[in-house]
DNA sequence: GGGCTTTCTTGAATCAATCAAGTGTGGCGA
DNA sequence: TCGCCACACTTGATTGATTCAAGAAAGCCC
């Protein structure tokens, strides 16, 4: 993981301010990739001390704006964060238990970023969720 | 868009009960493809009368676990319900707007299907959503 | 038509997320 | 180093989609 001081240089170059609940949060999120607001909450909370929800939901969007973190969110589930950004990587998310998962992209670099018709529209990310059962829930399930 | 003997026979199909609701919307996600729920509502009380918003709840789940409709929700969006399902398609979405639009896939059949490493998951479907900005938009954002 | 089960109605509750107003503070220039 | 001020945080209330619960109504099989 990044050192604090790594951090403050990603806030910086992002003309964003250097508050300790931001670098509790990078902090949070690297630590935790795919943990939803509420989780985040309670790492940030642990780690740092008192912190109003406000200023979770605010620096979340502040630092999901400047892209230094992603927000992804599946059908049926509250929003999540991961660190890992402008890699092209996607996920893979249990139907089950709602646990989820990196999948590298196949050929490394933007698949299946080109639509058949794309009806005018500027195109500028493709979003891949894989849906399915995980191990442990493939096994319960059919045992 | 299929008759109402044609709705009957996909309820009865999926061992669902027929009653009137049910094929107002199944009627209305025919007819208004990627409405979002309060849309639908709306749409199903102008057809058919007044309906409880529990009730389209209730008919909206029990058709998509039939698979009869599709359930899609883009981050940042309420549910969103479409009638073409198993044909493999995908989704544009307009970042400013938000309006939706279909997209066939490239390969005609199960594209980015195969992920590279896929955890020991057993998946079954993959999502594409492509983000970008509708023409108009586009073009409201560069003038 | 009778009876059982599913579905619908009504009304309340939950949860994530946002809004609003006021206080505090980081980072800049002097 | 000092002081300013825009940006960030706190507190508290609100919104809006969705779900829960209990009872009434209606579909389906016999």
């Amino acid at each position: 993981m990044p050192s604090v001081t790594e951090f403050e240089h990603m806030l910086r170059g992002a003309s964003l301010r250097v508050t300790r609940p931001r670098l509790a949060l990078l902090a949070a999120v690297h630590e935790h990739p795919h943990a939803d607001t509420d989780s985040i909450i309670g790492v940030v909370r642990t780690d740092y001390g008192e912190v109003s929800h406000q200023a979770i939901y605010d620096a979340l969007r502040a630092l999901t704006n400047a892209g230094l973190v992603r927000r992804i969110q599946p059908s049926g589930s509250a929003a999540r964060y991961e660190s890992r950004v402008a890699d092209n990587h996607h996920h893979v998310v249990c139907r089950s238990c709602g646990v989820i998962a990196d999948v590298d992209c196949v050929d490394g670099l933007a698949p299946c970023l080109t639509a058949s018709d794309d009806h005018g529209f500027a195109i500028d990310e493709a979003e891949v969720i894989f849906w399915g059962l995980c191990a442990d829930c493939s096994t319960a399930h059919s045992s």
